[in-house]
DNA sequence: ACTGAAATCGCGTCAAC
DNA sequence: GTTGACGCGATTTCAGT
């Protein structure tokens, strides 16, 4: 992904995509005042230099039937430093797991994700997370209230 | 948004445009062996219904200038109370907040931020969310490496 | 009532200027 | 960077089950 400058009409692009991933082309067109094949090709251009990296329906999780979200911190323990990869790897391929970084901070690393309920985040956190070897300090703090949904990227003019 | 059951189709539309929120009516269809006029219909529903909440461009915040990450937690002031609310809308009202959470343990408050590095999420930190009346014990969990990219969610069978 | 065939209209896409 | 043309897809209507 090439990091090279991005003018006013990439980024207003970019805006109206993050607000409306399925705004047609000429919708698009019309938004930032261009010409439909100019901002065709501006749009291709994006997605080659890999700036626009795909399109995502937004799903209510409730309607899916998971009802719980949480953030879940984890450490190495340090007899396990040379597994961290296949750690990563297990992590990677729960579905209940959204999103995975390692964190400066008291822990090494955050976790976001969902379950059905209560009861099901418990039993995914014990006997998947827990049960995986080198995963120590497993601890969860439940979402609430979401007071800013998932938002866009601030783009910068 | 009614939470109605949803049927193995609606679900694998649902993984479809989760996946890749730009197919075409007619490849929807195709994926789900399911007439054109069909599958439209289908996907009206369960966008009047709330199931799908809209679609969105996935862009690299690299690209944006925007190379630091950060989960920022934070407290509010026993005293303060009763400005909650008012906490609450102006956390809304930055847009380097890409999402916000009230959370169970040991912090109130559970954010998600962008910044185009360390100065600048230090400064917004420091002169804007400490400058907040009533925000306390704000913390603040720096993203080192992306161990897994916020994916779909998943769609139960 | 629900399905899919068909028909229309507009858009995506490419090529030429 | 714009115009024009072609073909396909989106969307509606309608007839059949």
């Amino acid at each position: 992904m090439t990091t090279e400058k991005l003018d006013a009409i990439d980024r207003k692009i970019i805006e109206v995509l993050q607000r409306d991933g399925r705004a047609s082309n000429v919708e698009l067109a019309a938004q930032i005042h261009l010409s439909a094949p100019q901002c065709f090709r501006r749009v291709k251009s994006l997605e080659e230099r890999g700036v626009l990296r795909g399109y995502r329906a937004l799903v209510a999780p409730q309607t899916l039937g998971l009802g719980v979200t949480a953030y879940v911190s984890l450490n190495i323990a340090g007899e396990a430093f040379d597994r961290v990869r296949e750690v990563e790897t297990l992590i990677r391929d729960f579905p209940e797991i959204l999103e995975c970084h390692t964190v400066s901070g008291d822990c090494d690393y955050l976790l976001k994700v969902v379950a059905q309920d209560l009861k099901s985040l418990s039993q995914f956190l014990t006997d998947r997370l827990m049960q995986i070897k080198g995963v120590d300090d497993v601890r969860s703090m439940i979402c609430l209230e979401e007071i800013k949904p998932p938002s866009p990227l601030p783009v910068r003019d």
